[in-house]
DNA sequence: TCGTCATTTCAAGATTTCTTGAATAGTTGA
DNA sequence: TCAACTATTCAAGAAATCTTGAAATGACGA
């Protein structure tokens, strides 16, 4: 059980890396690329940034596991991590919200184990609030 | 969809607000205590923290959507806000991972859709890679 | 009203993260 | 080898976040 203090500072790591508009805006770039990614280039195009801060922010997301890069000739190619991704929100389930289905209701709630569509929600915290 | 922007943004704020050692403790610790929840002095005591460190982090909680403050007599209780962790997990699968079921089998993993017990690892990205 | 308990706010310093332009490194074709 | 192209690293400043002790607020019982 010192194993989970490692899983921890891994999933820590990733909150921190996901919490910036910018990676965001990675992540959501890269996903449909699927494992075939996009070259660096393109990417800073696509979202208008320039060279040192794409790579950056590259670099923060590579570092907490959530893409990948590989060289091909001139380009490097950035992918997503589908288990680094999968793996963060495991954990925060798991680890947070084992007991709670309350929780883990606001989570189905997205329809993505529900093939039959229901509740396309995509709501996040607070706007049912005010 | 105008309104994806203000959802990205309590998104972000969520996230940041996980990023956290101290913040993530909190939630772990409140968690079980559902909508009973738990006095601030008590919180601080189990997690053995100052006041007003306490505070600032509870604070940044509950800006972000993920617990609750009622006064009590002379008692802050604090509780997690279920809809506010799930919808910030939903929005992680949802606008990232919609049409990748490879991102979701691994969220899947770890047993939280599966009462059959399936695969109770908790280890987060990373771990598995070196 | 006064004193006490529970919690938050304030102010200052320390630390970390982010951005930017300039310089550097790796890869390819002529 | 040289020039062009792609991408990263460096250094410095700006901005945001975290921690801490001291002071302030709010609620209750005597």
């Amino acid at each position: 059980m010192d194993q989970s203090k490692a899983a921890q500072t891994q999933v820590l790591a990733a909150l921190a890396a996901l919490a910036h508009v910018t990676r965001l805006d990675l992540i959501r770039l890269l996903l449909p690329a699927g494992d075939t990614g996009m070259p660096a280039g393109r990417i800073g195009e696509a979202l208008g940034l320039p060279a040192p801060r794409l790579s950056f922010h590259l670099a923060a997301l590579e570092q907490a596991g959530l893409v990948r890069a590989r060289r091909v000739a001139r380009n490097v190619i950035y992918s997503v991590d589908a288990a680094g991704i999968g793996q963060t929100i495991s954990y925060l389930m798991n680890d947070c919200c084992a007991d709670h289905p309350e929780v883990l209701a606001h989570c189905a709630h997205g329809a993505a184990f529900r093939p039959d569509g229901q509740g396309v929600g995509t709501t996040p915290a607070g706007t049912a609030k005010t």
